[in-house]
DNA sequence: CAGACGACTACACCTGTGTGTAATATCCGT
DNA sequence: ACGGATATTACACACAGGTGTAGTCGTCTG
């Protein structure tokens, strides 16, 4: 599968601050990455970076575009291509943004990059679509929730990278680790945790608290 | 289920500044957030900041700290309580966590917090063992694997609160959202997306993938 | 060739913020 | 009541880093 990536040699200074900034936004976060290092690690003087992106802020807001635009070139391309081989689109979308991930995880977390995540629910449903056809049973919510849900499900083990990382005991980039988290994964995928009589019964539970008032729940909703 | 959370108004003066931090730092993020804005929110100076904590940074693994013990006490609290009530261990211990969710979320994809991680996974092993004696099939990896990958899933939806609650179209917090969330979740963990053919299928798949020599996989894994 | 415009740099400025210090208030044991 | 520890404050320092300005170089165009 392609890659957002591209080679830091051929590209105009704009992009190269652009990458420059993508990775060290990621690694330190946007407010302890400096405009000097961004400017140093792509080997322009930190005047520039102001010339072509007027501020930080705006800097970052170009960030976000390059990456949404690039999620949706995927997109497409990925519509084209044959089957999908991974276990769902999100962990092969994922993948593709390659070295962004880190700046893809804390944008994210943080509630930035909206559109992005809207487009990878999009792709989720459509994935969905076709899942559903084979579906005995009517789904108890309407695709876009289970999309959405599913999609951060998804972009669980990316986010949570180091932490599986050290729970699985291997990097995730290297052949073991990838290996170890796809078959985990597709265990997890093929077995439910809960059988359809338990979840119809705690389905009907819950929506026998719903109907209750004076609900516990509620009363904690206030902050 | 209990919270983590306390009553601020009978909280000492550093509780009430860690409380404080805690919810800075996961609004605003640890660089962002002021030891001044900080104090204000704890209602001291922010002379007494550095007074009970030393440094910023020492603040925040004082808030680390605090989750992590919280963290431990609801663990034992939960193993005597009754029955689990809800989908899976992390969602419940994820709710008991509230307003210092955000900070939470932070700090994980900061690679923060791995105690803290590490303490669910374990929950999560421990809740697996139970759910493994109900299993027909070995599984294909060893719990601790499947336990840390499921955790992970596990805090998808706290982490990414504020898309899925867009994608929802309902705040999490209120009746209606958790209600929609729920009811979703059991959808997805009653429906596994793969048949345990298409599982095995894949499985092989893999293995043979991982039989063979210059993998193409492995030729994209440097940088 | 002249002028203009964009790419690019060097440097000064200034605010925000973590940190350090000294002083004051409050509590507690004897 | 006294002395010391602890809690708490006010204020000054230092510096990092975003922003602003002016200037240089190269290139294109008429």
């Amino acid at each position: 599968m392609a890659r957002i990536e591209a080679e830091p040699e051929d590209l105009t200074a704009r992009a190269r601050i652009r990458d420059a900034a993508l990775r060290q936004f990621g690694e330190h976060g946007f407010e302890r990455a400096t405009i000097r290092g961004i400017a140093e690690a792509a080997g322009v003087s930190s005047g520039l970076v102001r010339h072509h992106f007027g501020s930080k802020e705006a800097l970052r807001d170009a960030c976000d575009e390059f990456l949404i635009a690039s999620l949706h070139r995927l997109n497409e391309q990925a519509r084209a291509e044959p089957a999908p081989t991974e276990v769902n689109p999100v962990a092969s979308a994922q993948a593709a943004f390659g070295p962004y991930q880190p700046y893809l995880a804390r944008a994210l977390v943080e509630g930035r990059a909206a559109p992005l995540f809207d487009e990878m629910v999009r792709m989720s449903e459509q994935w969905l679509e076709e899942a559903d056809r084979n579906r005995p049973d009517p789904p108890f919510a309407d695709r876009r929730a289970r999309a959405t849900v599913g999609t951060a499900m998804g972009l669980a083990v990316p986010l949570l990278q180091q932490h599986v990382a050290r729970g699985l005991g291997a990097d995730l980039s290297s052949p073991e680790g990838a290996h170890l988290l796809a078959v985990v994964l597709l265990d997890i995928h093929s077995h439910p945790i809960l059988s359809p009589e338990a979840a119809a019964e705690m389905r009907a539970a819950l929506e026998r608290i719903r109907d209750t008032p004076t609900d516990p729940r509620t009363r904690r909703s206030a902050t």
